[in-house]
DNA sequence: GCTCGATATGGGATCGATCCCATAAGCTGA
DNA sequence: TCAGCTTATGGGATCGATCCCATATCGAGC
């Protein structure tokens, strides 16, 4: 009779300390290698063995240390995962999509809401490593992060921006195709006035909506007026505060391209505050389309971002860099579409 | 010359694979203890070797095996967090805010959603007690989560939502008082026929909305109409059908209290279907406030949730309860406030 | 001179699971 | 009868970092 546990323990699920793979092994009076294989499956088990060891793992409640496991095995069954503001509906739906294709794959998902600081970001890469994550899917708001993460050898994906082209795998949208072609669409409504209210424009995603913009003017042969294109910030109160003054100034646009939901939410609420009525006294077309752009009245027009499909891209490509660490990188571009709704009209006459 | 890596490395940042402590403490000659401890700052550490061990570190790009430390210290440094669904604002700032009080404790999250799926619940919660997180938060859709990590001696704290009351610690919002709060505020209108959209009603957030309700139709002594109690379920396109039933029906109500964002959207997109005026032909009123609420026309009046105090509520308590586990249980309760729009009226004449 | 304490370092054991290898039994076929 | 194969099990070694303990040196105090 050994013992040694706490005297009167009634419960077999009620342990002092949890039950590992020694503690089954000998309650199923057999080695742990034994233990192990009936356990995980591999290598050689007599069936009746096996019956008895999965017994005394359920009876004592045994979760093996994910910890030993993956220090033996030299691998983690963990992804990390770093977006700039979970509470922007955008990243909330991206992140969502990613767990639920990581937890199908058996993956467990390491989140960490950067903020949009490039501090944290490199900062939870580096937790990131030291958890020895299998790989890492980011929206970086800086070129350090992916660089740092391939010179440790681990798997990186980024998503929605992309610093690193051809230095790790990407997914990202056609920003530039979809930018014209609502810039274009604006243009033919007759609208010349046309301003763009934008968060950055050295990243991908600014530098290329802002071309698209561009390149609409350009095909249209309509000169543009650059003091038209705003920096408003990352804020929304501040990107508020800016299209306030751009929609109140002396010569306000008839059209206002709004190059994520953030922004259009400010524009939007500017526009409220000014009495400003959309579309008749102004257009409205938003980059990234979220609910509320189909709850108010008049509906406001956007090219809609899928970020379901988005981070399932992510995770396929990331798992296919896992099993292939030395294939070619790839960047994966999605094409957009356009919903449609009524915040646009001819320009006031 | 000690050898055997690959031939002509020159970047010292690019080892075949990655430096472990060892190598760490034979570049700055000495041994693995001087060099843990050189790292870690518990212990005696000359201050010259300390320097050099650092050095050796940095030049190695060594970043310490956080499974092996766990491993070795039987704790980790990461929490789980468990939420319903991402993709609904009130749980992505939730995880935000958790998220944020994570990192500054030093902390990695792990996040699950578990689409409000009790089975994917207790699946992820057997893969936190398999990573040994230190503890874990959850918005629990079933009693299952709490008991089962209590049983591995695993710090839970429920949050929004309580199941294991006594049990466990959890943080949630006087549900009870608000919704009466509220529903009295109609009443004081002239409301009589005020309907209650609810998605369940055994949990402690929709049997206290209920309970609310309720309360406030008895302190009024007007009798309530049972047919007005609808439940209608998770989805939103669903919810949206049951909506459509109850404001097209017969002798539909003059007043709609949601109890929450989403059923509240479903209410408000059938009443545009419905062409429904609000608040002339219809008050309506949400438990949880949502973006949106503040940009429609009219603006919707609904309770706040603060989930950034809710997270840094749980936070909070999760680590009270790690640092001492005997402890006794506590709930805390956080108080709400109405945001007060224009979506409600007297009923039509 | 010797003890005592503080400073400083290294050697091995340890955490829990896996996995290579040795061993052995049972069976088949030459 | 024995080699050669398959089936089955157990005994260490291992992953990487930590930490207890043994050891060593130095200076101060008696």
């Amino acid at each position: 009779m050994k013992s040694g546990v706490a005297p009167g323990s009634s419960d077999p699920l009620d342990p002092g300390r949890r039950a590992t793979i020694r503690e089954v092994a000998e309650a199923a009076g057999v080695s742990r290698s034994t233990a192990s294989r009936a356990l995980t499956g591999r290598g050689y088990v007599a069936q009746p063995v096996r019956e008895r060891v999965r017994e005394a793992a359920r009876t004592l409640g045994y979760v093996p240390d994910a910890m030993a496991r993956h220090l033996r095995q030299q691998a983690s069954q963990s992804i990390g995962v770093l977006v700039s503001d979970l509470s922007n509906p955008f990243y909330a739906r991206l992140a969502s999509s990613i767990s639920q294709q990581a937890r199908k794959r058996q993956y467990t998902m390491m989140l960490v809401d950067d903020g949009g600081s490039p501090g944290v970001e490199v900062e939870a890469a580096e937790a990131f490593v030291a958890l020895r994550v299998a790989g890492v899917i980011v929206t970086p708001v800086s070129a350090e992060v992916s660089s740092y993460l391939t010179r440790q050898r681990i798997p990186v994906v980024e998503v929605d921006r992309q610093f690193a082209a051809g230095a790790c795998d990407a997914v990202i949208v056609d920003n530039e195709n979809a930018a014209r072609g609502v810039t274009a669409r604006l243009l033919a409504l007759g609208h010349r006035r046309i301003a763009l209210v934008i968060d950055e424009m050295h990243w991908t995603t600014g530098r290329d909506r802002l071309a698209g913009y561009q390149a609409a003017f350009a095909a249209a042969r309509v000169p543009l007026d650059p003091s038209l294109i705003v920096s408003a910030g990352w804020d929304v109160s501040a990107a508020q505060h800016e299209a306030h003054k751009l929609l109140g100034g002396s010569e306000p646009p008839t059209a206002v391209f709004a190059a994520n939901n953030v922004l259009a939410e400010a524009v939007w609420r500017a526009a409220a505050e000014l009495g400003i009525g959309i579309p008749e006294q102004l257009s409205l077309v938003s980059f990234d389309d979220v609910p509320w752009m189909s709850m108010v009245r008049p509906g406001v027009t956007a090219v809609a971002q899928d970020a379901v499909a988005l981070g399932e891209a992510a995770i396929s490509q990331l798992f296919d860099r896992i099993q292939s660490p030395a294939a070619p990188v790839r960047t994966v571009m999605l094409s957009l579409t356009v919903s449609e709704r009524e915040s646009t009209a001819p320009p006031p006459a």
